[in-house]
DNA sequence: GCCAACGTTGGC
DNA sequence: GCCAACGTTGGC
């Protein structure tokens, strides 16, 4: 059964649009231990909630997980990995931060209890609930 | 191995 | 630009 994850990036760096664009994409330079565990834990088809950190934060989209945990390409210490994402089903309306806090049923939601945290797992409740709130 | 200081991230 | 949260570093 597939896995639901978040990912986070600001919109400067990587967005969405260049995911779409690029059509999938080394999701690489994560250098957290959280984060990377995730990363490791992910397998081919998991569906993914793409973030956007910064102004307007949100959820903007989605993606799929195409490849599992590699070893990061720029990272020389190979400690760190990298997985490969591909472009999904963009969301019709983007769910800002501040929807997700005022939902109740988002509570629990790793990146509100931890907003630092650049994967993230998200449970298939989690899931559909954003789903709907983004009006799929 | 503990803990204080410091740096970074990200929301506002 | 500020501040809170959290991870990392380094002295002991």
């Amino acid at each position: 059964m597939a896995q639901y994850w978040l990912v986070k990036s600001e919109p400067d760096t990587y967005s969405f649009d260049d995911l779409v664009r690029d059509g999938s994409t080394v999701w690489d330079g994560v250098r957290n231990p959280a984060a990377a565990k995730h990363l490791r834990t992910m397998a081919v088809g998991d569906e993914v909630f793409f973030y956007h950190s910064g102004a307007k934060p949100g959820v903007v989209g989605r993606a799929r997980v195409t490849r599992t945990a590699f070893p990061d390409p720029n990272d020389a210490s190979g400690r760190w990995v990298a997985v490969e994402l591909a472009a999904g089903k963009p969301v019709k309306a983007p769910v800002s931060l501040a929807d997700i806090k005022a939902e109740p049923a988002l509570a629990d939601l790793a990146i509100v209890r931890q907003g630092r945290l650049s994967v993230s797992p998200v449970t298939a409740a989690e899931w559909k609930t954003i789903t709907a709130m983004a009006q799929s």
